[in-house]
DNA sequence: TGACGTCAAGATCCG
DNA sequence: CGGATCTTGACGTCA
């Protein structure tokens, strides 16, 4: 069993700093990846002495989350809104930039002796536009600490906060003036890190380059909200005011390229694939690598950053890093191979097979001929015995080593599973938990518990 | 009033 | 007691 590094000191001979072209990003959340993970609490508990833990624990995880980015070439990255609970609400008093001075310091050097771009993106209930002045004093109060927080980790203007343009309440055009106006309520520094986005429904890439006329915010072009604003996924194309749909993705992200002024910093765009069979605008599991290679393709010389919004998140944009660079080091894709192993094992035996192929061969292995095979094994049905084979190899690691409880715990669970009693997850569980307590850390790094 | 997105935290139940 | 499973929350818009 080869036993690839993966911690973070030491896994990939990454690039030093960001490619010349454009950069690839995720967003949030490190799937995968040990002490990464952002907590958040409910009101109920929010105390000082427990948001003070959380923040705590976020802003390291934050720390781990920069270091794995940085270290596969991912130099683009959205935080979460959850890495403060409850911050710009009377919930939360404290004051978080102060009391943690040293972690953003710590995380505010890392990022930026990486050039490493960040940005935020409060969601769906941060109405800018709201014709209700309550829901404006909150949305100003949530955009200020979001500044702030960026502001805290000493990121220039160029780490920006993106925006939807918010409700329409039945007449788009005062709306978009309402926006206008409240976007004056917004402190300079803040204004200066807004971004907008079109969205899906109600404000289109046409409406959004409207609004930077009046108000000269940057536009974040979104090529899923795009298509679906224009219908392409409901079954048919419907008449659409803006005309929109006559022009290429890359006609549009031309248009949008002009609102990025120098102090804005590079061009970014959101790429997302559509989920098959799910409501449009879902987002796929995965970035389909045939499919995002024919999009970047059409747009390879303006090179913007690309923010992927997309279920796997840091997966996929280390396989979309992978496919764009000229001569990755073999050793990255290595490591992406060592975490889906068991993964691809318990769903594809045959593809599982063909990569190793892959890899014992004396050519150097392309990252597209490696991500078809794993994406094809990994979009596959579950397979009950396939799934017993793997897990087997897996609890080959404790074999020699587990108590004899922890042996019947793992049989019983298996049992149970082959004969419908109980679930994979349960077995996976039981892994995972031997994984911790083992220290396995080749396990605990792969994605067999992750699917 | 509840769907919408989202998913961990909290609550409850079970062996 | 740990572990599995169910429920709730937190925001604003819109039907």
């Amino acid at each position: 069993m080869p036993r690839i590094r993966t911690d973070n000191k030491t896994a990939a001979n990454a690039p030093g700093k960001p490619p010349a072209g454009g950069r690839i990003g995720y967003a949030c959340v490190t799937v995968g990846v040990p002490a990464t993970e952002i907590r958040t609490c409910t009101e109920k508990f929010a105390t000082s002495e427990k948001l003070r833990e959380i923040i705590a624990h976020n802003l390291d995880a934050l720390y781990n989350q920069c270091a794995y980015n940085i270290a596969r070439g991912i130099y683009l990255f959205r935080i979460s809104s959850d890495i403060i609970p409850f911050a710009g609400t009377p919930v939360n008093t404290l004051d978080w930039a102060l009391l943690f001075e040293d972690p953003f310091r710590r995380i505010g050097e890392k990022i930026r002796a990486s050039g490493m771009r960040v940005s935020m993106h409060p969601g769906q209930y941060t109405v800018l536009n709201s014709p209700d002045p309550r829901v404006v004093t909150n949305a100003v109060a949530d955009l200020k600490w979001h500044g702030r927080f960026l502001d805290a980790l000493g990121v220039n203007g160029e780490n920006k906060i993106i925006l939807h343009v918010g409700g329409a309440y039945g007449d788009k055009s005062t709306a978009m003036h309402r926006f206008c106006q409240n976007f004056r309520l917004l402190s300079p520094e803040t204004r200066a890190r807004i971004v907008i986005e079109n969205d899906e429904r109600l404000f289109s890439v046409a409406d959004v380059l409207s609004l930077h006329g009046e108000i000269g915010v940057p536009v974040v072009y979104d090529n899923l909200h795009r298509e679906v604003y224009e219908g392409r996924f409901a079954g048919s194309t419907p008449e659409d005011p803006t005309g929109n749909h006559a022009e290429t993705h890359r006609e549009l992200i031309l248009r949008c390229r002009k609102t990025w002024t120098e102090k804005d910093g590079r061009q970014k765009i959101h790429y997302a694939q559509q989920s098959p069979g799910k409501r449009p605008g879902a987002h796929s599991e995965t970035v389909r690598s045939a499919e995002f290679l024919s999009f970047y393709d059409t747009i390879r010389d303006l090179a913007p950053d690309i923010m992927l919004e997309v279920k796997d998140k840091n997966l996929s944009a280390v396989k979309c890093v992978l496919l764009l660079e000229e001569n990755p080091a073999s050793t990255r894709l290595e490591e992406e191979w060592a975490r889906y192993k068991y993964r691809i094992m318990e769903k594809a035996p045959e593809n599982y097979a063909e990569i190793r192929k892959l890899f014992s061969g004396s050519k150097v292995v392309r990252p597209t001929d490696f991500y078809a095979l794993a994406e094809e094994a990994i979009a596959r049905e579950e397979d009950p015995g396939k799934a017993e084979n793997a897990a087997l190899h897996v609890w080959g690691y404790f074999s020699g080593k587990a108590t004899e409880s922890e042996k019947k715990a793992f049989f019983r669970r298996l049992d149970a599973y082959r004969d419908g009693r109980g679930s994979l997850f349960a077995v996976k569980g039981h892994l995972l938990r031997l994984s911790e307590r083992y220290g396995e850390k080749y396990l605990l790094n792969s994605l067999y518990f992750y699917s």
